[in-house]
DNA sequence: GTGGTCTAGACCACG
DNA sequence: GTGGTCTAGACCACC
């Protein structure tokens, strides 16, 4: 699967995890209909106990990545289900502010902030074709 | 100091107040130099726990965004620690990937990304004035 | 069969086969007396392993939708054993009080809760004539 | 808490209490801004693992009826995310359909079932004053 | 004191 | 084989 834990960081694994697996989606290097490994696979490959793979893969569902099917696996969904459009104006403003902050807080300017994000962009898109 | 707390949401205090003074920071309204607040005044002002203050204060020291003055108090910096350019551009990357993939599985398009980031860039810089 | 089976969403197979022959039964596509496929058939028809359309007839048998009879397949029935009015109240109210707990924490009125009843009613008897 | 656990039944426990502590905001006997009690308390009182209790606690979170705060506890929100309106439609839909289905296979009409929906819906209204 | 994360291992339901 | 639930107990972050 490609990922790779930070096991001494402070961030969570689980959080760690989710994220790079919605990077692979979102990225195109996971594709909807798509199988997952299983708990217990990923949880030796990623060397982690498998309560926690099951509570990332819990959380990918919740938040409408995946879906999860007994006695299937887990599967990349089309997507998530559609939030009122000024909910996700407010979640998606809320880490843009925290992505401005960080950057002015380190003297970057607007335009290098805006080329850092499109050059992001440019890496995510790139595993799509 | 015109903090607002939502005591109703999930977000832990301390993140609200940092998250808050370096917006003030970066938007101007608190200027380099400029005093803080006893950690007795504000916790009074906001009615939480001085602790609570003493700890927003450190980590606010250790990313450089004020400086703690033995007995004095706490003074805006003018800015944090230049750290090289790469740690920078690995940081707000990090940031910038987040709210790409945040913005792009909601079914957002990159420009209407853009167009969140500029218009929260507006919003922060109507203060500086 | 006409049985629309989703692969990708979450909701166990089996439970989805269970509730919709329940609600051809209810709709009168399939009438007392009707013979449904054999295992095998509706596996092959459902791409779906034979254990579970065995235990999709077992429980609808349970249910008292179906009667299985010995060699000879599975047989709608004109409904379940009658239960005492208080049972079925009781099961009813239970399920009305989902709908409800439901509908009004996403802020429908009792009104448009009504008015969702019906609709999907329209549809069910649509079947019916 | 007035929560009652059938430990034997067949329904999770988890989601028993959730349903409970759903019913028990809607009704307006747990009011917004409202504690709910610790997990650990609430697992003394129930007489359940608290670790069962957090996770009751982290989905009724995510369903949005309670926010977490660290150091805290867990208190009752003012509703949850808006739903684009047609997927609100949808879920509700579902609930209703099922509803009509174990009604009319227990050979209610299509108006007993309304009269159950309204008694069910003063049953919890009236617990709102 | 509070909740959040992680581990470890049992048992059940689905396919 | 798959995921789902529950228990048990450790350690950390927040207030």
């Amino acid at each position: 699967m490609l990922i790779h834990i930070d096991y001494n960081g402070s961030e969570p694994i689980c959080d760690q995890v989710v994220g790079q697996i919605k990077l692979m989606v979102v990225s195109g290097r996971l594709k909807p209909g798509e199988k997952l490994p299983s708990i217990r696979r990923l949880a030796e490959e990623l060397k982690i106990n498998p309560t926690t793979v099951s509570r990332i893969y819990t959380q990918l569902a919740q938040e409408g990545v995946v879906a999860l099917r007994q006695g299937q696996g887990a599967f990349v969904t089309d997507g998530p289900a559609r939030l009122a459009p000024e909910v996700i104006r407010e979640e998606i403003g809320t880490l843009a502010r925290q992505l401005l902050v960080e950057g002015l807080r380190h003297r970057l300017t607007i335009e290098q902030i805006g080329e850092i994000v499109q050059e992001e962009y440019q890496k995510i898109e790139g595993g799509t074709a």
